[in-house]
DNA sequence: TGTACATCAGTGAACGCGCGTTCACTGATGTAC
DNA sequence: TGTACATCAGTGAACGCGCGTTCACTGATGTAC
């Protein structure tokens, strides 16, 4: 994150902590974080249980780590979501494509934020808070440089950020769920439904 | 569920079962149901491990029975919501107000539903989506019949009950996570984001 | 009302198994001179 | 460049423990006559 390793003992770790972080990410698609065992992770990397402590103090830490990783990625997603340009109907089935996308390209890190989120790991639970939180604020900025949003209160930005940001989320793990071949009902009620909410925003001041 | 037990042996068993489901409700304050052990939830309730099988063939199973009864309570709780009078703007506080009491009193029933309805057991997480869905169909059939809804094609007025049923449970799930002292932080929240709905509806055949 | 038999919720011993954690270790990598 | 020592990622044996599941059982409740 910080720095790049620079020997060969500090290349090697990190490349065994990133094998433990993809091991976890995908035991974790059928089971919850609560549950999964640090033997579990280490045998899935052919390393001994004991290294496991080397990198980790136990598996919420590991969560926590794959927080960071996971919403690592979202929040690039997010940055390309705000520039779209167009007119507001291209911009929402841009954005929802875009969803669609990274549903599909980081599917398991998108159903373990949407699983632990309200999860049974305290601190897991924290950062993934915190992390949308921030989120929220950062799509309030955007928000507030479009023209819309003249003379909108600061305390009102926030709140329609975090209906956007929440309704993403929901929308992701809605793709997640989605059968496969009923992706388009998904994206069309997702649609629909930011179509409604921009509508909201447009005579929130009327 | 279907008919009241008649015998002291069937009054018996319903009891113990009732104690098991409230001990598993109980121990899934602090962890998820896929970590939650057997012997966990019979040792609360004061009896052997085996007899926990008389009952539930697995803690899955009894998932689900946990299901059927925390939505039942939310049931109860949505008629009411949409039973309310009013303006639109009186009508959201009162909404509002009954998911925080209603977070208040069933704590644990919200908990458990926002934690499994993303969580790692398949069985708990479909039984909770069927659920939701009728929910989205009932809270449609209700808003369906309000005034404002003339012109509304049936596909989008699912769209948004289910925006109006998502938001709730977002709403209740903030309300479980709000500091003491912030209630009233999360409350307002909800209502802005709530009128802006509102708005959007009022908008969408323009 | 009484008797003989059936049912079945809950028991308790036993099983094999995988868990998290401890500890002293090894041997490749890093560092100081 | 070579040597001597320090560091530290990964090892492997060992531990005590709680797990889910099986099984034959007990004794209160239910039923048929």
């Amino acid at each position: 994150m910080s720095h790049i390793p620079v020997g060969i003992r500090q290349t090697q770790k990190q490349k065994t902590r990133q094998a433990l972080l993809d091991a976890a990410l995908e035991l974790l698609e059928g089971q919850s974080l609560s549950s999964l065992g640090l033997r579990e992770v280490t045998r899935a990397v052919g390393i001994a249980p004991t290294a496991f402590y080397r990198h980790f103090r136990s598996t919420a830490d590991l969560g926590v780590a794959l927080v960071e990783e996971a919403l690592g990625s979202l929040h690039e997603m997010i940055g390309t979501t705000l520039a779209a340009t167009g007119d507001s109907d291209e911009r929402i089935a841009r954005t929802v494509d875009l969803i669609a996308v990274h549903v599909r390209t980081h599917a398991a890190h998108v159903r373990f934020i949407a699983r632990e989120r309200h999860g049974g790991v305290q601190p897991v639970r924290a950062a993934i808070g915190e992390q949308l939180d921030r989120f929220a604020e950062e799509v309030a900025v955007e928000l507030a440089a479009h023209p819309e949003s003249k003379g909108w209160s600061e305390d009102d930005m926030v709140m329609l950020a975090r209906l956007y940001v929440d309704h993403m989320v929901m929308t992701a793990s809605a793709f997640l769920e989605a059968e496969p071949g009923t992706e388009e009902r998904v994206a069309s009620l997702a649609r629909r439904q930011m179509r409604l909410v921009s509508l909201g925003r447009r005579h929130w001041l009327d």
